[in-house]
DNA sequence: ATGTTATGTGCAATCGTTTGCACGATTGTT
DNA sequence: AACAATCGTGCAAACGATTGCACATAACAT
């Protein structure tokens, strides 16, 4: 019966009849050989009797590991971070480290707060979806040696690890695509030029809109200064008030090609029939939308999963070199592009 | 300049030339009283000149509370998850504490090793959202006094404080929209008759038709295993293959309205004009089916507020009585439900 | 002037683990 | 048989903060 009263090492090895010390190499799978396997097995059978819990703030304060790692989200009720968070729980619970979670409505003051009382925790490190493209959160844990990586948005900086998917080619997937369909004249809204992810769409939408041989009109390039759907109907609201033709929209991401969908029904435009849409990032249920929306889809649950499992091997093998990984995405085509 | 170099509690009293358990007091405001305000200003200014942050793991262990709380859900990527996390975490936060999060995937065994681990790092308490009727976990910190609060889910035992929605009053709000629609055949499909959800709507659902004058027909209600989309489809299947006439579903939640969408759709039948369909959540995008689904709005977000909230009241009050609260969901009519 | 109380700070033990060091016992070498 | 090397375990000092107790010093009462 484990009852109130804490369990404690020294329970175990009085009820043994050995020194404390031995039973905490016995415990440790790193100096268990080094005992006679006699007492092993006498001390493990105690520790179980007991119901013997390892005390990790006492464990942690010894040896400066609490294998406890902060992540910073915007928002957790935004349906992209969800699949990010459990790659992210699973890969550092695979490895016995757990994840205190916080949420910052990309507020840089809550950003600082967050990350003060992580660090008062004694964090081993830190998995970031917060970042901005020039962040002083990053520079912060570059500048003390804190392992940091970050996920889905990476920063300008260098000397940090990533786990980004590859906005370059998802924006490329989508307007080829929209090429073969036959369209021409393609507006992009843009992410806010502050996010790396829209940032590197915006950059990617004009290189792969000149490479293909359409000519990018910068007037059908709408922006915002937030991924959500309010935006996206405000600037896909401005594309169609400007008048200028065009028979598809790249929406930077999901929440923007929905606010889009209000717009051009605001406009009386029919999706797809007038004007084709795609999306960014297959959140779940867009393809019960009306019409299904056509997007790309990033690997989520695999873009937290790698940061996880970096950022445990950067803790483990402090002289890992910091490396930025990008993951694939794929075109998913659903019914929101038809031919022109 | 925080460097790498922890910044301890002796460091600041070496900078002041005061006694480490002045400085001690000085940053507890509950003893900061104690202190001449001359070397209050000193300490707090050499303080924050050093960087200087407390050490939770040191502080844990004399103290035996971490401020950190265990949070158990059984899958962060079902949407219904989000928002009572983000009101957990934001009650937990204006307070000090900080969640430590766990997926179980409904799974025991899972579970119980969350659980392990949580309690060797010390929390505070454990908010679970996995909690079923006769739950092991609840037996097992009811046993050994950690405070403890159920959401979302409750369990038979009592004692235990949890945070729920008034199961009964949704499904009575969906059947007497169905009534006032003139429906009279309706159909039930429930949850798990072992979770706390399945079990009270599932009896609601039979005394509010008993209720309203209308003979719930048992052959009319179907049993799942899980509330997920799959089972909903097969159930709903099952109903149909049934043969009897029924107009309306009552799904025991939107995952399961959503199985049962797919089923009359296998069927040829067409919702709202064949059979209209009732869910129990309003999760993010059922307002974007179609139809849009007829829902039960929980207020998740307060669910898990209150849950937060309510733990820390146990924690800082330890003879606070062990209550259960319930919050008042609301009908949200949409295009699923139509007039029979 | 003496005794009493209040006030502010220092002292040192403590929380539960880990780990470098020491030391006795065992084994191996010659 | 003497010595060295190895092995297994105990000892005790940390880690950083909190806190009951003690003890000066100051303030006050008589």
């Amino acid at each position: 019966m484990p009852n109130r009263a804490r369990v404690t090492i020294r329970d175990v090895a009085e009820r043994v009849g050995v020194h404390p010390s031995t039973v905490s190499r016995v415990l440790n799978p790193a100096t268990r050989g080094r005992i006679t396997s006699e007492i092993v097995e006498k001390v493990t059978a105690a520790a179980a009797e007991l119901g013997y819990r390892p005390n990790q703030a006492a464990r942690g304060l010894r040896t400066n590991r609490t294998r406890s790692i902060g992540v910073l989200i915007p928002d957790i009720t935004n349906p992209l971070f969800p699949p990010i968070i459990r790659g992210i729980e699973d890969a550092l619970g695979a490895n016995g480290y757990s994840a205190i979670l916080g949420n910052t409505d990309n507020i840089p003051s809550r950003e600082r707060e967050a990350v003060a009382t992580m660090r008062s925790r004694q964090i081993d490190g830190l998995i970031l979806a917060t970042a901005r493209r020039d962040d002083p959160i990053v520079a912060e844990c570059i500048a003390d040696g804190l392992p940091l990586v970050l996920v889905n948005r990476t920063a300008d900086a260098d000397g940090v690890s990533s786990i980004v998917n590859d906005d370059a080619l998802g924006i490329a997937l989508a307007v080829r695509h929209l090429k073969s369909l036959g369209h021409t004249r393609i507006a992009h809204i843009a992410g806010p030029r502050s996010l790396s992810t829209g940032e590197a769409r915006r950059r990617s939408f004009l290189e792969v809109m000149e490479a293909e041989g359409l000519d990018a009109d910068p007037a059908l390039i709408a922006e915002t200064t937030a991924f959500s759907e309010d935006e996206g109907l405000l600037a896909a609201a401005q594309l169609i008030a400007g008048g200028l033709r065009f028979t598809a929209i790249v929406a930077a991401n999901d929440l923007i090609a929905l606010g889009a969908y209000e717009a051009l029904a605001d406009a009386d435009l029919k999706c797809p029939d007038d004007v084709s849409v795609t999306g960014f990032n297959d959140m779940p249920f867009v393809d019960r939308l009306s019409p299904p929306l056509t997007t790309v889809r990033i690997p989520h649950y695999e873009l937290g999963r790698e940061a996880g499992r970096r950022l445990v091997d950067l803790i483990e093998n402090p002289n890992t070199p910091a490396r930025a990984t990008m993951l694939r995405p794929d075109l998913i085509v659903r019914g929101s592009t038809v031919k022109v």
